[in-house]
DNA sequence: TTGACATGGTGACGTACGTCACGATCATTA
DNA sequence: TAATGATCGTGACGTACGTCACCATGTCAA
């Protein structure tokens, strides 16, 4: 998705150039589950996780936010005054801009910038979401860690900085299950793995 | 989700009912997977169901479609004109009002209620899509079976018509797992099973 | 320096469930 | 009436992966 700066018009920067930054610590919620949304997030710098949370305290991400999108969730929840269904933190510091709900929806009418924005994340995520059922649904925890591997290696580059515990709840699954797995990829020389780092030496 | 007589204003139902009513067979597919969306759907009678189907044949259900709905997939794709990810076909024969794409658009500032009508599919949609996500992250295909029973015994009474193969399709596993549940619930005095049809006996 | 955590490596074990391979019935059509 | 296809029952088997139980490091604060 595109930066704030290019995707709305005018006026829509000015309006929320009037708004408030907030910072958010590593591990904020952001949103939680089975709460009203006052407040849309559009995240400015760092990373938003969405994730659902089992009973026994299992957990899987749904989707990552990054700058200049927001939480499709929240605005869903707002647009129809209901209660949010997943819980959203932040992974790491982060700076978002806090639209008021009652905003959200007057900008669907008032700004077409606004609406397509919002319109565009209903794609995005729908798309994110059928992407993961069909993930968890049909392909083994190898497959999807490979997937997860080249998404990261996307953004970060050849040297993934990040632990086994984090990769476990994103794709869903026990941390032993990641570690022994990462260590078959390094004894086929494909990564090489350290202490919170992941280093990619051969296509995946 | 409530019926089109009493959702829609009086203006939009007049502009529906002129668009042509369509009759399909069963197993017609209404949308296909990958393609521009030209019409969308409302459902007037039968059911209509969204699958997403692996390279192998696998299939899983995302949702299903009753009178009254329309299909949040192919309205999305609509509004940003592009393709659809995953496929709809009518499960019996079912009758269905076919929206042009461009009316879909227009509508969204015209009528407030037609605004409303797909903020709310958004909104449940997403919940169900959640929902399947919890249910195959986390829980066991017993757990999951059970749960479906109980949905179709909603909609059907305690004397549900389905084939063990349409269950394990809907779930997304094989059609002997699900038959081999369905035996051990038999023998727990839950169930009665007959070909085509399974007679609930006891709270499940 | 010394705990207290966070991270990660690894063996052992159980089991849910996917797959193959049959056969037995019922239903529908030629 | 025979034949073909849909539906269902069931045994056998393999295995992916979740879980428990440790221990070995590295890191950071007190």
């Amino acid at each position: 998705m595109k930066s704030i700066e290019t995707t709305f018009e005018k006026e829509l920067k000015d309006e929320i150039a009037l708004l408030p930054i907030v910072e958010l610590k590593a591990n904020s919620v952001v949103l939680m589950e089975n709460s009203y949304v006052k407040e849309i997030p559009i995240l400015l710098e760092g990373i938003i996780k969405v994730r659902k949370t089992d009973e026994s305290g299992k957990e899987i991400i749904l989707y990552q936010i990054y700058p200049g999108e927001s939480c499709i969730l929240s605005i869903t929840a707002c647009l129809n005054d209901k209660q949010c269904n997943a819980e959203a933190y932040v992974e790491k510091t982060s700076k978002l801009v806090m639209i008021p709900a009652n905003k959200v929806k007057l900008w669907m009418e008032k700004y077409s910038s606004w609406k397509q924005y919002v319109y565009n994340h209903y794609y995005e995520r729908f798309d994110e979401l059928l992407g993961l059922i069909d993930a968890i649904a049909f392909k083994h925890v190898d497959l999807r860690l490979l997937n997860k591997l080249k998404e990261h290696q996307l953004k970060q580059g050849n040297e993934i900085e990040i632990t086994h515990q984090i990769l476990a709840k994103e794709i869903g699954t026990a941390r032993e299950v990641i570690s022994r797995l990462l260590k078959q990829l390094e004894k086929e020389n494909f990564i090489i793995l350290e202490r919170g780092i992941i280093k990619i030496i051969r296509t995946l």
